[in-house]
RNA sequence: UGGGGUAUAGCCAAGCGGUAAGGCACGGGACUUUGACUCCCGCAUUCGUAGGUCCGAAUCCUGCUACCCCAGCCA
């Protein structure tokens, strides 16, 4: 997010401008997941937004886990956030922390606020708490409210020493049970939960909520701007509320912005992981998922993710962006820095009929015409050839201009050939296309200078690598699987994975390492894979096809 | 029904009282040893809606409508 200024920016330079809260300060963002989950590419805008702002404005960005609740976190999270965030090009120096390292600094701060009267133990159960809320129009109400300060001090120090069991009672701040707003009806800020933390063990069985610790980790890391989503806009009066009660050093702002949608794919963690648990997918990674260790896999890179957000821009408008603007910004970074090479996935056989028996002879073929100084490569050429399925048709539609009989064709850098027909079997399928080369047209042109309108590519059968090549698409059928009216496992796309062994590739991708990305010409851009591919055995994942404007008429 | 938000093209999104940027998608064409890339051209007489103010309104005012979030001891 470079060039254009959002709202979020003009809030932030009228802040640190002249006369602004933050006049001469440095600006100072954090990014906070809760580790109980794997990063997806809606987490990734926010963080691209809080490092973001931080690098524009030459201010710091801390990383921080999140982790108030032992029963939804665990420490097998948090290297996999930080490697995501790393891969995607941020750095949070030594600003690494835990919400929980601050356990000891909230316990005094909500005794600070019980001993003003702005807090007080309640001893309404779970249960008893939703009914006394009232509702749109109709108060909240608690029988404990105007308990004696001394009396919640006692009360609050015996949750913390353990005698009371989960849900016997909480802290409550006192604001105003009649507010509009509910998150203002004296919200819970501490409750009882005898469990082990993953970064505090046994040392606490109270815990705080969000709304009470997350501005007190602002304040105490002096944080200037808490970037966060919209559902949080109505806990805003209570971050405030919570930062103007307590002695915190600094004062910290809340701005929400929209988080993001993608059409055909879930973003939700309760979803992704469902899938998951399920096997629908083969796990958080598996190519097909919106995470970003699943993009990685697929093969996207960075810079490609970085770029989809920054041009998605910063709004307030709940978004829901088109899949194909993702894959459009994968295909603009590996146009610009794949290597080409010729890989056919459906392969069938083509025989030069005049070309020398037992010849073989290389070409030079250059690895990316968009970067001549990525040089070139030499290809093994001879007289059987695998070929592409669909560049053969034995009665062609209309505007097709590859291979059929009568018609010629470029072999991309080698020869031109003229189609001369096809071996079938006895189901009628091609076996083997048949065709003669034109020995003068070495190179790929004609001597006469002709045009020829396809070119085609080819991976030569002597020296062919056997590859499994996995196609993927998109997750669901629909635009919006999330939509609360349908189920979403309705929408799985049933092919959303298409396995294909078999594939021949040329010899040069023999040593392809583990996410080495390649453009195979003409068909798309692919990954190995990380996890099953090796040199023998190679996996190529296709991150992304190329643009085909080929339609049959009809 | 209370509170908080948001409405500009199929999608994302600029616009901040002076006469609707840009990108994606889509359609057409040029170029091409990738039906890719690149390059041209087209794509909102109108900004959710109805009024009002003004020489002038997507921008200001008023009413209405639609959609999103909030009644966890989740974040």
């Amino acid at each position: 997010m470079s060039e254009y200024k959002s709202f979020i920016h003009e809030a932030i330079e009228e802040d640190i401008g002249p006369g602004g809260r933050y006049e001469g300060k440095k600006v100072h963002t954090r990014f906070p997941p809760e580790p109980n989950g794997y990063l997806h590419i809606g987490h990734a805008k926010a963080l691209e937004i809080d490092f973001g702002m931080a690098e524009q404005y030459g201010g710091l960005c801390n990383l921080r886990m999140d982790d108030t609740n032992p029963t939804k976190e665990d420490e097998e999270y948090v290297e996999a956030i930080k490697e995501d965030i790393k891969w995607l090009g941020h750095d949070w120096d030594d600003r690494f922390y835990y919400a929980s390292s601050y356990f000891d600094k909230m316990y005094e701060y909500a005794v600070e606020l019980i001993k003003k009267g702005l807090a007080y133990v309640c001893q309404l159960t779970p249960e008893e708490m939703k009914e006394h809320r009232g509702d749109l129009t109709h108060p909240a109400t608690s029988p404990y409210r105007d308990r004696p300060i001394e009396e919640s001090l006692d009360l609050f120090e015996r949750m913390k020493n353990g005698e009371f069991e989960d849900g016997a009672m909480t802290l409550r701040a006192k604001i105003d049970l009649a507010s509009g707003n509910f998150n203002m009806r004296d919200p819970a800020i501490y409750r009882i939960n005898h469990m082990r933390h993953h970064n505090t063990g046994d040392k606490w069985c109270i815990y705080p909520m969000y709304d009470f610790a997350h501005p007190i980790e602002d304040a105490l890391e002096g944080i200037t701007h808490s970037l966060c989503s919209l559902e949080f806009e109505a806990h805003r009066p209570l971050y405030d509320w919570v930062i103007e009660n307590v002695s915190v050093p600094s004062k910290p702002r809340q701005i929400e912005f929209a988080r993001l949608g993608i059409t055909h794919t879930v973003l939700s963690k309760r979803k992704l992981r469902n899938m998951v648990e399920t096997g629908l997918v083969d796990g958080w990674d598996d190519p097909r998922m919106p995470t970003l260790c699943g993009l990685r896999r697929r093969g996207y890179t960075p810079a490609s993710i970085h770029n989809f957000h920054s041009r998605n821009g910063i709004s307030k408008v709940n978004a829901v962006v088109d899949f194909a603007f993702l894959e459009y910004c994968l295909r603009e970074d590996l146009n610009a820095t794949a290597k080409r090479v010729m890989g056919v996935v459906h392969p069938v056989k083509l025989i030069i009929d005049n070309y020398p028996e037992g010849q073989t002879e290389t070409f030079t073929v250059e690895n990316n015409p968009e970067r001549p100084e990525d040089g070139t490569r030499e290809v093994s050429f001879s007289k059987e050839l695998w070929i592409e399925a669909d560049d053969f048709m034995e009665v062609p539609e209309k505007k097709y201009f590859r291979l059929f009989p009568g018609n010629e064709v470029r072999l991309k850098s080698a020869y031109v050939i003229k189609c001369t027909g096809c071996d079938k079997d006895a189901d009628g399928n091609v076996t083997a296309v048949h065709a003669e080369y034109e020995e003068s047209s070495r190179g790929g042109n004609p001597a006469d200078g002709r045009r020829i309108k396809a070119t085609i590519h080819w991976v030569d059968t002597k020296t062919a690598l056997d590859a499994t090549v996995r196609l993927y698409d998109r997750l669901f059928t629909v635009e919006a699987p999330d939509l609360a009216d349908c189920n979403y496992l309705d929408y799985i796309n049933p092919d959303s994975l298409k396995v294909v062994e078999g594939a021949k590739v040329e010899a040069s991708l023999a040593d392809a390492k583990p996410a080495d990305r390649f453009q195979f010409l003409r068909t798309g851009y692919f990954c190995a894979d990380t996890k099953d591919s090796k040199p023998g055995h190679l996996v190529f994942n296709m991150a992304v096809s190329l643009k085909d404007s080929y339609k049959p008429e009809n």
